[in-house]
RNA sequence: GCGCUUGUAGCUCAAUUGGAUAGAGCGCCUGACUUCGGAUCAGGAGGUUGAGGGUUCAAGUCCUUCCAGGCGCACCA
């Protein structure tokens, strides 16, 4: 049920049959036109800029086509109450109260579908987020990615699409070895009473290594742990399951349910790598050659070295990527090129990752290895999410308390709780740097949007509770006879934008518009809810009078639009609060 | 130096995919509690959308040149 396609269709048949009779001319493609609401002022319900469109190819004013419109759509359409013309050319057009009725009708009838882009062709999208090395816990920095991927995920869902979450597991590579030592080391400190060594920058100091050795050595009894070499690949083993462990009760703790853990070292075992690399090699975009010295850094120890590199310069990255590393590994960047062509195999119609701030700079050579993959055909979308800020008493403070020592996931939501984190992580634009105020999100305030919302739902169940009523069931009304207030249309109006925000942070990838409808759709309920206290008609109970059932489907209505986008989040709505 | 990205009210941010007189919250000023939950609401002040140029019927949004902040520029992952 979304008003506004359903206008657009109306209008685009008006278009038609005018351009049957001759009297007017389209262009191929109606894309431009749109039915929007018109900003408050205007007092209206749906706007159309049909006439600026289509006035340069009919050689008539915007105003005067617009004119010319208004007549065919008032003919045409029973459920207009007024029809103006507006200066550039927008037809405004205010609904007779019926058509909000309807409205309601139809939404409460069909509760579970509200929302859903009903007409797009259903994808099936592949989603990468978090991906964070299996080397510790999660920490804050991971959080807002990882929320963020979860949520794209969840609109995605809502809109029926096919989604499959993913976790790419880096469990090969240098960073792995060190991890292992480091977990070794910690091994020796408890069995052997050896200090963990100092002033090693490879290594991992983190405390939480310790528990790793621990779990370690308590289940793996029969391992003799004297000599590095003889068990540094079961122990490596061993390492990563700890830390994967961990990193799914984090992942856990914050909601977020992956489908699968892709392993880097399994494709590199498999011989995806060179597998993808000899297909690239047949299509010229491999080559041995030398990557020149980045300008502009002075005195460093650049060596020049001749490697297998791929040709991403070919689309539009700044210089070629390294393939292969001296000692004949893989880098980072091939076994990813083989995940990603193995992505492109399963047939995926869009693969989407969500990178943080600082890997953005490796989305040219991504992107142009999967273009050099697919023959650019392959749709892969990059979301990045912008760094966190951490406030705490008007303070910004330091993500790292010490060397190694970060502040994870579990001290995050045990401060300030799951849905907090969830709700005010992505109650920005995924574009712009987040302050995340600690004092602000655990206040039980106007001035923390989840509790405003979350407050406007708890109301809501209040007045259910008050009439011994169960909001979760639906209600059975036989007659819609009903005239809505001005005040209430205007929040029915809010309410017919729904589907609207929904379609945005769909197709846009732009899940922060669901905590900002969130918030003024609750806005509009709270004035409402406030002009009771004047005007004993507008209180849902009064002297215990039960309320009609007119308010009882308004009330209902709200409520769902409040779950059904609290639900898309991931966070709760409490009836008592 | 290069690439990506951001710049909107004192502060933190929205802005219906290019629409109309750019909107919220915080803070500031004024008001509403014998409450269907005041964890709320009503009103006021506050703007050259970083600067210039261009495209368009229409630009915060697109292009371009600057300015400023952030991130990144190895065989790390």
């Amino acid at each position: 049920m979304n008003i506004f396609e359903q206008y657009l269709d109306k209008i685009k048949k008006i278009l038609l049959d005018l351009k049957k009779k001759g009297n007017l001319i389209l262009p191929d493609s109606l894309e431009g036109v749109t039915a929007e609401i018109p900003p408050s002022k205007f007092n209206s319900d749906i706007s159309t800029n049909v006439a600026m469109v289509l006035s340069k190819i009919n050689k008539k004013s915007p105003i005067d086509l617009a004119n010319t419109l208004l007549e065919e759509i008032k003919k045409n359409d029973k459920f207009v109450d007024e029809i103006s013309v507006v200066k550039p050319g927008f037809i405004n057009i205010k609904f007779k109260p019926i058509f909000w009725t309807n409205f309601i009708k139809e939404i409460i009838q069909n509760s579970n579908s509200f929302g859903i882009n009903t007409r797009e062709n259903k994808k099936n999208y592949l989603i990468e987020f978090v991906s964070a090395n299996p080397t510790g816990p999660l920490h804050v920095g991971h959080c807002r990615g990882a929320i963020l991927g979860d949520v794209i995920a969840n609109v995605l869902l809502f809109n029926r699409h096919k989604v499959t979450k993913e976790y790419y597991v880096n469990d090969y590579g240098n960073q792995i070895i060190n991890f292992t030592k480091s977990v070794y080391y910690r091994i020796r400190e408890i069995t052997f009473n050896e200090p963990f060594p100092k002033n090693n920058d490879d290594l991992y100091p983190g405390d939480y290594l310790s528990d790793f050795a621990k779990n370690i050595i308590s289940s793996n009894k029969d391992m003799n742990f004297k000599n590095f070499d003889n068990i540094s690949e079961k122990l490596t083993v061993l390492a990563i399951e700890e830390a994967l462990k961990l990193i799914k009760k984090n992942l856990k703790t914050l909601g977020i349910n992956h489908d699968n853990f892709i392993s880097e070292k399994k494709l590199v075992a498999n011989q995806e790598v060179e597998k993808v690399i000899s297909f690239l090699q047949k299509n010229k975009f491999v080559y041995k050659g030398k990557i020149k010295a980045p300008v502009g850094e002075d005195d460093n120890n650049w060596v020049e070295r001749e490697q297998l590199l791929f040709r991403s310069t070919d689309f539009g990255d700044d210089k070629d990527r390294a393939l292969q590393k001296s000692d004949g590994a893989w880098t980072y960047f091939a076994s990813d090129v083989a995940y990603h062509k193995n992505k492109l195999d399963r047939k995926f119609d869009y693969l989407i990752n969500i990178l943080g701030a600082d890997h953005a700079g490796y989305i040219k050579r991504i992107s142009s290895s999967v273009e050099a993959l697919s023959n650019s055909k392959g749709k892969l979308i990059c979301k990045v999410s912008q760094l966190v800020k951490l406030i705490k008493d008007k303070k910004p403070f330091k993500m790292s308390k010490r060397k190694g020592d970060y502040i994870t996931v579990d001290d995050l939501i045990s401060e300030v709780g799951k849905d907090a984190t969830r709700f005010i992580m992505l109650n920005r634009s995924s574009d712009v740097e987040l302050d995340f105020d600690f004092d602000n999100v655990i206040e039980k305030s106007k001035d923390n949007p989840l509790y405003y919302v979350q407050y406007s739902y708890a109301r809501i169940a209040s007045i259910f509770r008050h009439l011994e009523m169960d909001l979760k069931s639906n209600i059975k009304i036989d007659k819609f006879d009903f005239q809505y207030s001005d005040d209430e249309i205007n929040i029915l109006k809010k309410i017919s934008e729904w589907p609207k925000c929904i379609d945005a942070a769909s197709t846009k990838l732009e899940p922060h518009r669901i905590p900002t409808y969130l918030y003024e759709l609750a806005s509009l309920f709270h004035s409402y809810w406030n002009l009771g206290k004047d005007n004993p008609d507008k209180r849902f109970i009064n002297d215990q009078k039960i309320i009609t059932d007119e308010k009882l489907v308004f009330l209902k209505a709200i409520s769902n639009v409040v779950k059904s986008g609290m639900d898309i989040v991931g966070v709760s709505v409490p009836e008592k609060m």
